[in-house]
This record gives C-alpha cells, structure tokens and sequence, in this order.
DNA sequence: CGGAATCCCATGTGATACTG
DNA sequence: CAGTATCACATGGGATTCCG
C-alpha cells in the first residue's frame, strides 16, 4: 500500500514541521472516512461481507448485539458510499443479498492493517485507561 | 505486552465463512479503535502530532474549526488511551507541550494506509453519494 | 496561556412494535 | 424475510463565558 506511492502525498508519515494548518488535512478525505468506519458497527459488517455475501438476518444473526435499526442504517450508510451492493432476488420468499463493492473490498486492506494495531496493542490501550480510572 | 504475540489472526484477510458469529470480533479492539481514531479531530490531532510536539494553543491555530472544547477533550482522550503524552513546563507563563507516545507514534502507520486509501478513493465516495442524492 | 463550566443542539444508538 | 416507525436516551460537538 505504501509501497506504491507514485503521486499521492505520505500525509501521515513525513516528520517535518507544519508549515501551514491543516486544512489540507480537513479538506481531505482522511477524516470523512474514519468516520464513516468509525462508528459502532461498520467496520464489523464490512469485515463479514468480505468474507462472504450475507442475507439481512445472516447478518443480524451473526453480529451479535446489532439492533435491526442499526444493522438497516449501517448497511444503508455503507450503500451509500458505494461500499456495500445491496441485490434483491425476486423470490418467495424476497431474499436481499449484501455484498462488497470492488471499493469495499480494496477497504479491507487499510482495514486490516489497522485492525492488527489494535490487536497488538488494545491491552496497551486498556492499561492506559485503567491507570486513568484510578487517579 | 503483547510485542511477544507474533501469530496475530488476520481478522480481515481470510476469506473463509464466518463459522461462529462475530463475538471475537465484538469483543476484539478493532472496533474501540475505530471508533476512537474515528471522530472529527482525534486523526488531525494525531497527525499534527506525529510531525513535532506541539503546545496548546499552537494545535488550536493549527487545527482550522475546532473549538477549545474540542480540543481539551480531544486531547484527554487521547492521553487517557496513552497515545498522546502531557507535559507541563514550570514556566512563566506555563507552557504546555502535547506529544505522542511510543503507542501513538506506532498508530501513525496503519493510519496512514487508511490516509491513502481515502486520498485514492475519497472521490468515488464522493460520486456515490452524488448518485445517492439525486435519486 | 491553558484551560474549565455551562448551555444548547445534532446525531448515534437502542428498545419496541408493526408491516408487505 | 426484510425491513419501517416511533420513542427515548446517551454522546458528540459548538458557542460562550469565566478562571488561575
């Protein structure tokens, strides 16, 4: 991922002083996107498509905890963005298949580097709260 | 901690069926992290932070829109999760300096194939939710 | 300078009930 | 099966004022 970096600019990773603020950086996607993952249960839906496609209760089934509303939102939102392809079968009974979009899939990458972050370092993380929580 | 743990699972590169419901992934860090990393100013934060240590009101110039709030909370945030260090300097005036931590620092790389992958894709984000909008 | 306190609104999230 | 509708609550976020 880095290693292809023909034209766009290492935002994160060149340790010179600002020159300028960061509106080039508020005016950049980088923010939108963690965002949009960000909230509670994107980032899992978008983890179970790329396994597999999964029908609307598959889902509710297999993320635990999720509220039919928020499993709704979350995939509408996804949609939206163009992460997540939503495909009605005409059948009886109706069957909604959801799926990763090429976007969505080409996600998964960044995704995943992130994600062993956390599981490298959450116990570092939740050390660190707890030291907080008994000051 | 976990630096000794070098089977860390891809969670997100298999793509195999999802045999059992995602509690591991529920219970797993991937999406604390998200969502910390993924509201409106902790990334500005971290990168203006990853390039120099900064003083307060040095990051409230630097970070266009926010407001002190924001920042102050912003700032606890980050250093209750140990990514983001505090020093008080004895001085007349005081000055406060805002650093990264080791952990925060080893954040900025995952964080930035994030970066890149909106930088590349921001705009098809953008075209989706134009289509979206016009219907 | 580096915040804290307060007020207020928007959004996220959940629980429940209902439906084609 | 695959959702919608409604209510209710917690959190996020901004504006303003005040303080050591």
């Amino acid at each position: 991922m880095s290693g292809t970096d023909t034209n766009v600019p290492h935002l994160l990773s060149h340790p010179l002083p600002a020159p300028v603020p960061v509106g080039e950086l508020a005016a950049c996607p980088v923010a939108d996107v963690l965002h949009r993952v960000g909230d509670k249960w994107s980032v899992l839906v978008l983890v179970l498509l790329g396994r597999r496609p999964y029908r609307y209760n598959e889902l509710h089934r297999g993320i635990e905890g999720i509220s039919q509303r928020m499993l709704t939102r979350t995939l509408r939102g996804l949609e939206t963005d163009g992460l997540v392809a939503r495909t009605v079968h005409p059948s009886v009974p109706p069957s909604v298949e959801y799926d990763l979009t090429p976007l969505g899939r080409s996600l998964l990458g960044p995704l995943s580097a992130l994600a062993e972050w956390a599981v490298r370092h959450g116990d570092e993380i939740a050390a660190a709260r707890e030291i907080q929580l008994r000051t």
